[in-house]
DNA sequence: CTCAGTGCAAAGGATTTGCATGCCG
DNA sequence: CGGCATGCAAATCCTTTGCACTGAG
């Protein structure tokens, strides 16, 4: 579960994804898949282009954006300057994030179904009731990673 | 609950909290307090500024600081350009968020006690296991506003 | 006096964009 | 060919900082 899909049936999916939104899938972007996939957590953009050089800052964002959009992957928002990138829950599976308020790294963690059921209905009724058309929830736990102690 | 407490005894409080960090309770920290007690969500610092002309950016900027330094208001992040600012759950009660993809308005939403125990509970273990200190959780509603439809 | 607080203007820094070029379909 | 994709450099824009000034104790 944790463990990302075999490479060759993720590279279809968002290859998939990305037609259906009428866009390339081309190298620079499987490179940007690959690197997430490949990653155990989800990586800011400086982090992703440490672990593949031959990408350039502009295009990655430009890519991302790309791949966000048509729903291939998130972007994380709210632990320290950079956002964060994984790929989207349709490859991951749902799941929250352990945020690190020292170092700003995040981690993968998933619930019990019974609990995100619970969670989504008591959502839904709270929208309902401001009038929100619900879309997705967030769970996130702040505190400190290991090494931060 | 959803309603701010007494003004004079926010004052109070928010004294005692800066003064427990040795900062001053000025005229534009109190400002900056009545703008957020006021508002019946959290805002942007443009909207703070409007709420308030006499305000000054950087010494706005500078304050939310430290009010949230100590104790006495929240930054929250995570939704379009802009932090959102409130007051700290210990005023404003333990509370989570309904977030706009549209238009990055927030609102405040509480849930069960129930609920939030078994989230908790959950997140600690799931914690635990990974070697992370909990300190809170946040739990947010992405979707869109009745504006936004 | 002393030192935190203030405000203006300028700097910082993550992300975005203009533009000329390259490449896929 | 035609248009999306790329990459460099420059621009954007939220937020932070330098610095000289003011005010409270």
């Amino acid at each position: 579960m944790s463990a990302p899909p075999n490479l060759d049936h993720l590279h279809d999916e968002i290859s998939e994804l990305l037609g259906r939104h009428d866009h390339r899938y081309t190298s620079g972007r499987r490179r940007l898949i690959e690197v997430l996939a490949a990653a155990e957590r989800p990586l800011t953009l400086p982090e992703v282009l440490e672990r593949d050089s031959a990408l350039s800052q502009s295009s990655a964002y430009r890519n991302l954006d790309v791949l966000e959009s048509s729903g291939a992957i998130r972007r994380l928002t709210g632990s320290g300057d950079h956002a964060h990138f994984e790929l989207a829950e349709a490859m991951l599976g749902h799941h929250h994030h352990l945020i690190c308020m020292g170092c700003g790294v995040i981690e993968d963690v998933r619930l019990g179904d019974g609990l995100e059921e619970a969670v989504d209905e008591a959502l839904a009724q709270a929208a309902a009731a401001a009038g929100f058309t619900p879309l997705h929830h967030s769970l996130d736990l702040h505190g400190h990673c290991a090494e931060c102690g």
